[in-house]
DNA sequence: CCTATGCATCAAGAAATATTGGTTGACTTG
DNA sequence: CAAGTCAACCAATATTTCTTGATGCATAGG
């Protein structure tokens, strides 16, 4: 339901933003593996669970990852969607010019 | 060997972290239209000049941008190899696994 | 029920980033 | 050469983001 007020410029910054911290890869890298509940997030990473918990929650704010709960747990996994947006936003970054300036404020 | 003291990982931080910024977004969408003088950028944008000067190093620094000098002047212009860049990573990131998890820790 | 576990959330402090204003050096022109 | 313009850099401050250590809620099992 959630829209507009919510620009493609600001949707770059939440995807980018939630992909720059090493942290948060390193949970991306092992999600891609599949689901995974956030206990064995603690674990694998070595992390205190309040922390996990709040780069998940930038994971989940910016739509790179679902969770799911079962019983006691709440398992975690990629949304694919996401990286093909940043592949879009990537791409349609590129420049549409290839020149070079013809002397500016001159 | 310590792969070029740059890792994946870290190069994944620089530039998601140099794309996530909103003045340096817009520099990136000015300079699509090729090639532009700092002293353009900061009319355009509005914006003081160590501002934009501290935020195109971050662009330069990323690689995402590359800078001339020609006499008073210095211009900026995008790399569009940073942005495949980009696209690579992101299409890296993706699960290499569909299924869910058999209950974890239990 | 009572206790233990898994996880989200909050407040406070620490750390990283960004903005501002000022200074400096390079270059150009009168 | 003097004066003005362009842009990088620096230090101080403001702002954002991250970490840590509670606390609380839900669920599961004894």
């Amino acid at each position: 339901m959630a829209v507009a007020t919510h620009d493609r410029t600001e949707r770059a910054i939440e995807l980018f933003h939630a992909l720059s911290d090493e942290t948060r890869l390193e949970i991306i890298e092992l999600l891609r593996k599949g689901e995974r509940c956030v206990c064995e997030l603690t674990d694998t990473l070595d992390a205190a669970q309040s922390r996990l918990s709040f780069h998940l929650r930038v994971l989940k704010d910016a739509g790179i990852v679902r969770d799911r709960k079962d019983g006691r747990w709440v398992y975690y996994e990629l949304d694919p969607e996401a990286f093909e947006e940043v592949e879009t936003l990537a791409s349609g970054m590129k420049p549409r010019v290839p020149g070079r300036a013809e002397s500016c404020c001159a």
